[in-house]
DNA sequence: GCATTGCGGTTCATTAATTGAACCTTTATT
DNA sequence: AATAAAGGTTCAATTAATGAACCGCAATGC
């Protein structure tokens, strides 16, 4: 991998730590040496990506995401122009509505919005979404081109409750009943007592940018229910895209 | 320079950029080497701080800085947690309030507030604010360490307007002024027609992080007016600090 | 309709930067 | 005071970055 992977991969690591990490850590977990982390590091930080906590010495995410991230939305506001859409199948179906994006290799929540219930779902944003075993990753999964699931599947699946499909199988027999009606469905593969609906939000290419799902109690999600949210969060994700990359009409 | 530097150069150039930009022009913006740029750009997009328009090949900011920001901020939120500050001081002296911090060794503008009066300054998010030119520049200058302001006296000083102050001498001078009082003043430095009065956000290291500054129009911008939202600028951005570092008291 | 220009993208011998084991320094711990 | 562990640095060996020249394609102009 270049230099500049590795370092991008460095500051991924950093990102997916909730607290400051030390340099001997840090290197250990982005599987460089010492050194090497070091300059990285310190390239990093002079840039603003990083930025060293003056009294532990640990290191942290820096602050220059954030202006890149405002220049970013202000020419592509995909959560602003989403977040009205979000809200209304949110209180349409009255469970609780994420929306993922597709980002450096990974599907990440980047908007919730929870429904009104005292039981929901809680998800957390900037939790990365496994394609396998999210209903989110099944509808962004379904709608790439053959050998681009293919290379998906091939990668290791990891189990994360006691219902994750992980079979390549399985998972293929999903991915094609998903492309068939427009929608995903997952039934506690992620989490147990979660069953989730989604649908990808597309851009004009046909190519999934992200995805919309519902997240609902076990207890609340029968068949017919999940059959019906997942048409509705399908129409949601086709509006999202046809406001996010102007009415095709 | 470093691999990395180089890179995050570019993709800072990008970031400059108000559209989206041809693989030739990028090189010779960043001073690189057209098969050098491409690398890098490809690079970049695997990671998805760079995105290439599939119609047009041409290069844009990616989405990979807004995941970023967002756990950056989810850890840090400066600008949320400054907002209300820089509104109520928007409201006090009814003009445009903007809030910026230091990233990547500029200082760049993360939150604006407009006046409500018809003829009222536009600061754009983003602007990227010079240290010699600016209120903001100068107030964050003037609470840095002896040697780091001689540093940044020793660089260039680009002229932006018939008004700029563009000898060190003077410059020393605003600075030891700004220090003494606490607050800059900048007349037509950077735009004509524009006064400022800057305060920096200061660590409880007494580092500054940002400036906070309130932009009038010249014919509302009189001595004492200046003078008294120069305290009240202060004030605010002192409260900033406390808000966000945690009361002192 | 043919030549020209300009652009995105690629190649490969040359060049320059990255690498990491070992080492030094500082700080916390016993 | 000794020890351990972390941050940080050095420099010869190594490996990756570099860029001039090139290809192919599309738009432009004669």
């Amino acid at each position: 991998m270049s230099t500049i992977g590795k370092a991008l991969s460095l500051l991924d690591t950093i990102s997916q730590l909730g607290k400051d990490i030390g340099l001997t850590d840090i290197a250990r977990l982005a599987a460089l040496d010492k050194a090497t982390a070091r300059r990285f590091l310190v390239e990093l930080e002079k840039h603003g990506f990083v930025e060293q906590d003056e009294e532990t010495r640990k290191y942290r995410l820096g602050a220059a995401p954030v202006r890149l991230a405002r220049i970013r939305q202000a020419r592509f506001p995909f959560v602003s122009v989403a977040a009205p859409f979000v809200k209304a199948l949110a209180d349409e179906v009255d469970e609780t509505v994420h929306l993922s994006e597709f980002t450096g290799g990974r599907l990440s929540t980047i908007h919730v919005e929870d429904s009104s219930q005292a039981h929901r779902v809680i998800v957390d944003l900037g939790t990365p979404l496994p394609f396998h075993a999210t209903a989110s990753g099944l509808a962004y999964l379904a709608f790439l081109p053959a050998e681009e699931i293919e290379r998906a599947l091939k990668r290791p699946m990891e189990r994360f409750s006691a219902e994750t499909v992980t079979e390549p199988d399985a998972v293929r027999l999903l991915l094609k009943e998903t492309a068939r009606r427009g929608f995903s469905i997952n039934q506690q593969g992620f989490e147990m007592g979660v069953i989730s609906a989604a649908a990808p939000v597309l851009a004009p290419s046909g190519k999934p940018v992200g995805a919309l799902a519902v997240a609902a109690p076990t207890p609340r999600a029968n068949r017919a229910r999940m059959l019906d949210i997942g048409q509705k969060t399908m129409a949601a994700a086709t509006s999202i895209a046809q406001k996010y990359y102007g009415a095709k009409a």
